[in-house]
DNA sequence: GTTGCCATTGACCGAAAGGTTAGCCGAATT
DNA sequence: AATTCGGCTAACCTTTCGGTCAATGGCAAC
């Protein structure tokens, strides 16, 4: 019944028969909802889709809006970055991996990436619990960032002198704009490697090249 | 009738009470569309809104998509930045207003920007004259950076050493990023002038403080 | 076998959607 | 005075919407 609440089979449940249904209904609505939208997506159509009874869907899910909450939930569940955090690098080697992370999440999951963007702009109403699960995760890539740079400015490896925080919140807002103009110029126009070396280069010194202080920096003039 | 042409009263037509109802239709779906979106206005909202019978409106537009696009086209209206291109200022100063206009320019229109990159996200068909418009703004405004920044290099007053179309990519991706901030987090979250700071300290040398490379350019050490 | 519950369905409902039509009104043209 | 025509409306039409309900098949417990 509570849609934020699915329960998973954990241990060799013996998926009843009203589980599947749910999970085909689940499924179909995914589908539309996703590259279709709430208001454009009507139940018969889902129906349809889950080859089952516009009754049987709202035996499930009381309203539209219950099933779209469970859908949302579902779509949200592989959201995580995970972090590798391996020891062995450096703190600018970690950060530029996390920042591929966060570039090459948003390639494998454009679509829904959009379509949740969208929604949260859209309808932020019905998208409560979105805006809080996406807040929390893009909350938690924020700490690590913010931490990351923080060890390096310590150890001295960094040469930009702003806070922690405000070089990863602009380092976050250069990510975020990374993503729209993925979302609306396609993969062609947003090319990851040059987006890291630029961080790396904007963080520490010159990239591959010299250090950043005295001499080293400017080549050509 | 052609929706993309409305006519607009040059020199004192005697502006006929046609045009009025027009108008008055426009602005009521202007309102409506722009704070709950197209599938969830209704024409008979609409006609209420604009104390007009419904069937006035599929007099003056024929569908509710033309309504839309007319709509659409009047709210991109105002949609452009002035670069007051002062001469007086040295290339980091343009640049850096450049930065600041942008960054205002989406505080004022916060509402109508949220709709459009909402609209565009969710209803590509519907908004692909939006699409192109907001492509053109976009380019312009990039192509006004490169060429600063291009400028700024040359004089050497400018420590990046990446091509200008890439820093410009960059920058503008940054700004893009505030931009989604600024929706999502509110004002608060965003300051302007500590972005504008980095903006410059990231281009040119440190702002105020210690420069990074030679002594040439910047002024404070 | 019957009882009772779970899962499922087709038929149905009122409301509201986008859109149409026939006709009214008032001012200009003849 | 009669005609025309742009602006406008009430009433209507069709379709589809989210949602309900009575009824049913299957299946486990008794």
């Amino acid at each position: 019944m509570d849609a934020s609440q699915a329960k998973q089979p954990s241990l060799s449940e013996p998926r009843t028969q009203s589980q599947d249904s749910r999970d085909e209904i689940l499924k179909a609505a995914m589908g539309l909802f996703a590259n279709r939208g709430f208001h454009e997506t009507s139940m018969s159509e889902v129906a349809r889709e889950a080859r089952v009874s516009k009754a049987l869907i709202f035996w499930h899910f009381k309203t539209k809006e219950e099933l779209f909450v469970a859908v949302l939930n579902r779509l949200l569940e592989p959201y995580f970055i995970d972090f590798a955090e391996e020891a062995a690098m450096d703190e600018r080697a970690q950060i530029e991996k996390l920042v591929e992370s966060y570039l090459s999440f948003v390639r494998d999951n454009a679509s829904s990436v959009r379509f949740f963007l969208a929604q949260m702009l859209h309808d932020q109403r019905l998208s409560e619990g979105l805006n809080d699960q996406v807040l929390k995760l893009y909350s938690g890539y924020r700490a690590m960032l913010v931490e990351l740079i923080a060890r390096a400015q310590q150890k001295g490896i960094c040469t930009r002198r702003p806070a922690p925080e405000s070089a990863a919140a602009f380092l976050l807002s250069a990510l975020n704009g990374l993503l729209i103009e993925y979302l609306f110029m396609g993969a062609n126009s947003v090319d990851p490697e040059g987006a890291v070396a630029m961080v790396g280069e904007w963080l520490f010194g010159g990239s591959p090249a010299a250090p950043p202080s005295e001499n080293g920096g400017t080549p050509a003039a």
